[in-house]
RNA sequence: CGGGGUGUAGCGCAGCCCGGUAGCGCGCGUCGUUCGGGACGACGAGGUCGUGGGUUCAAAUCCCGUCACCCCGACCA
């Protein structure tokens, strides 16, 4: 087979950006940061998005749209988030362009400056909280549960595909609430959804926990995450949902009236997920032939290429094929049958497994002779006969089978590479070596959690919520310490 | 913003040091033979050498400016 990845082992960075663009999943634009998803991509983003859209609206969810464009004053309203956010937003300063009275081209016209710039959104908490203040009178407005899908900006210094791009798509979910409790409860209900979409769907395990303050969403009281663990050892934060207590209604004056008559702040939540979880999908599962993509999300579940030598054996071959595909998609099965003359098999079994299809039938002149199909699944690469009569229900539980494979690969991976670590020689040497999730005691100060970062680079990816109490000394200064904590190096 | 690098055909690159009017691989087109793991042959199309200026009889090549992009760091979902 020939080659067109670099290897994990040899790159694994090289590795991920040949198997986004080989796959042709996205592909770098000519504005600077920004990639163009290719429909491939687009279309495994779909999946992604339309269960997850379906799990928000079962919990009560509604989508909603608001403003590309915030004004500049909004911001200051929050003081933490002014400050994460300031130094990566892009700015509308102008409304007008005009020909180049020097010369040629065209230039910004200077006479069409914005009384208030604007600011393309890197999140929209202040947009919506502004616009939230006028929906929220009385106890009877609340909760108020809304997602908005939409695109967001932040002006990052280095961009890699999927994994950090200055334009991102994502959902943002922002609730409000009468209690401070339900709003808790919120912010709960979503990180286990995150959770349970990653691992049922995705097939990728991931950690809950709630984040240190350094690392907690600006604004936020705290923050909940879900951190999965990449092939190369270093940590992905792949979703977070954040408990902004009243911080947001204060800054945005959002009060209610409640049952016994009392004007309150509300409480509020925020959460999101972006298109970072395609590029956790592809290192979580891929390997060195291409994408491995769990048959869930799989636009394409199954490919059906015939070999032939002629157009009667094409004919007869294309018969069988179309029975196939109508009876799996009738069972809800995606199947593509791909009968281009213009590609060989062998060019088409590499095509296809670059680009993850789980499951590839292969119809011959002798499986025309022994009414068989040849089977081989994407995860393993094995290959098997079987007959024809036999391949719905196959497949069937071979798309099952895949999906759960995946998983537990992934899963097994993540268990051996956690560790249980109490002494820092250690704990660096894991750090610098391969990597892997790391439970280790810390003091609890942020002072210290600087100090590993900057002698590691490893950060506290998240304090899990099932952590059992467990006393012991900080790994760095010997303080005591009640739990243990997650440390990684992060994407 | 600090350090390093690159701009030559759709993509990946060579040519530059030593100036003489542009080449290779892949891809693309036509035809034929192929087709059970990225087929082969023949013919063919395709380039203001990032951009502006300078030196020269002559510039992809030398000099000055400029723009863009990539990699490493600080920042980050």
């Amino acid at each position: 087979m020939s080659k067109v990845l670099t290897s994990r082992k040899e790159n694994y960075a090289q590795w991920y950006n040949d198997l986004v663009i080989k796959a042709d999943l996205a592909e770098n634009s000519s504005v600077r940061g920004c990639m163009v998803i290719k429909p491939h991509g687009y279309a495994i983003w779909e999946k992604m998005q339309a269960e997850l859209d379906k799990m928000f609206k079962a919990t009560g969810h509604s989508n909603a749209y608001f403003p590309l464009f915030i004004p500049k004053s909004f911001f200051s309203r929050e003081a933490s988030h002014v400050e994460e956010f300031a130094k990566e937003c892009a700015v509308v300063t102008h409304y007008r362009l005009k020909k180049d009275p020097e010369g040629k081209g065209i230039i910004v016209d200077p006479d069409a400056k914005l009384e208030e710039e604007l600011i393309i959104r890197p999140t929209s908490e202040t947009i919506i909280w502004n616009t939230y203040k006028n929906w929220i009178q009385s106890y009877r407005d609340l909760p108020l549960l809304i997602n908005q899908w939409a695109n967001v900006v932040r002006w990052e210094m280095r961009t890699r595909l999927f994994l950090r791009t200055t334009e991102f798509l994502w959902q943002e979910g922002h609730t409000a609430h009468a209690t401070k409790n339900e709003a808790i409860e919120e912010t709960l209900k979503i990180i286990h959804i995150y959770a349970d979409f990653a691992e049922n769907f995705m097939a990728m395990p991931v950690i809950k926990g709630t984040k240190t303050e350094i690392e907690r969403f600006a604004g936020a009281i705290e923050t909940y995450a879900i951190e999965a663990l990449m092939q190369d050892g270093k940590a992905l934060q792949s979703g977070t949902s954040h408990f902004l207590g009243q911080n947001f209604a204060k800054a945005f004056d959002v009060t209610f009236t409640d049952k016994t008559g009392k004007l309150d702040w509300v409480w509020a939540t925020s959460w999101g997920v972006s298109t970072r979880l395609m590029g956790a999908l592809v290192m979580a599962h891929s390997d060195d032939n291409g994408l491995i993509i769990p048959p869930k999300l799989a636009p394409v579940q199954v490919v059906i290429i015939p070999i032939y030598k002629n157009n009667q054996e094409l004919t007869r071959i294309t018969e069988i094929a179309n029975q196939l595909k109508s009876n799996l998609e009738s069972t809800g099965i995606s199947v593509k049958y791909d009968d281009r003359d213009t590609q060989t098999p062998g060019w088409k079994f590499a095509e296809y497994e670059l680009k993850g299809v789980p499951v590839r039938l292969a119809i011959g002149p002798r499986d025309l002779e022994n009414h068989t199909v040849e089977v081989v699944r994407r995860d393993k690469l094995s290959k098997e006969i079987i007959q024809q009569d036999k391949v719905i229900e196959q497949v069937k539980a071979l798309l099952v089978d895949i999906q759960q494979n995946i998983f537990q690969t992934a899963l097994k991976r993540k268990k051996d590479n956690t560790y249980y670590v109490d002494d820092y020689d250690e704990f660096k040497q894991i750090v610098e070596g391969d990597g892997g999730f790391i439970y280790a005691h810390w003091d609890g100060t942020s002072e210290t959690e600087l100090k590993i970062k900057e002698e590691t680079k490893a950060t506290i990816r998240c304090i899990p919520v099932n952590n059992k109490p467990e006393k012991g000394k900080c790994i760095y200064t010997g303080k005591p310490s009640t739990q243990r904590v997650i440390f990684a190096k992060a994407y």
